[in-house]
DNA sequence: TAAAATCCCTAGTAAACCAGTAGGGATTGT
DNA sequence: ACAATCCCTACTGGTTTACTAGGGATTTTA
């Protein structure tokens, strides 16, 4: 996703640029691209001259929503998921530790939802701010 | 250990009530004891009347330490780990993403390294603050 | 219209990890 | 002596992760 947001607006890049580039195997790119493709996250062209670009600026794309997508909802045990997981623990209401998980949690996604592409994608040129 | 935490000072208590209690086998209980007596977190007493008991105020034992001695060096990615791991990653010095991992591992570590024991175990008693 | 470039989909898989179970041994108080 | 307790090691079944493999479908271009 960053390396689409590099190359963001400039049209679509074909993937099997970036697995080269990332040194990854296309066949797996795919997949996670495909689950990306499926959230709105980048769209495809097809054909000679296709590939990937995103759907958004990549200042208004978080890396929570990446995260979330390729991942699933944030939870630092099963008790303190992003989605609600019932019956996961027989504590359930007065578990002494669950309210340091979802605290925990909360501390994970703020950071996550406050970083967007963009800051990803510049931070080798500017230095770390 | 909040168990452990809830009976401090009142002497060892055994294992086995622990896992009644808390519905955990005791024989999965006694592993995860036995990391935390090597770190020297809990001391054991054998024989009748014997058990564990923390060797330290619960108000001085953060989650952070246990979670560390159960779990390892907090890492939410592993080139992202308290404990560095060299070459786990092969773009090393300028990955875009890393410091996000870091931040993100800092984020964890203090709000595990803010609570203590005694804020667990006494969670229920006076509710959420 | 054929070929090439690209995306698209599904199934399999090897290794690691997690959350245990099982069983036996050592130590200590009564 | 015996019962309660800690202590140690080996095994295991299920899940997850990070892929590989292989075969389509679509679109542009020569």
């Amino acid at each position: 996703m960053v390396a689409l947001a590099r190359s963001y607006p400039r049209g679509p890049v074909p993937l099997a640029e970036i697995a080269r580039s990332e040194n990854i195997s296309l066949s797996y790119l795919e997949q996670l691209i495909a689950s990306l493709r499926k959230a709105g996250l980048v769209e495809s062209t097809r054909g000679v001259h296709g590939g990937y670009e995103l759907t958004a600026d990549p200042a208004t794309v978080t890396v929570g929503q990446v995260v979330r997508t390729l991942e699933g909802p944030i939870a630092p045990a099963e008790c303190a998921s992003e989605i609600e997981n019932p019956g996961c623990c027989q504590r359930e209401a007065d578990c002494p530790s669950k309210i340091l998980w979802e605290h925990v949690r909360d501390n994970i996604a703020q950071v996550l939802d406050a970083t967007t592409l963009a800051d990803l994608s510049t931070a080798g040129e500017m230095g770390v701010r």
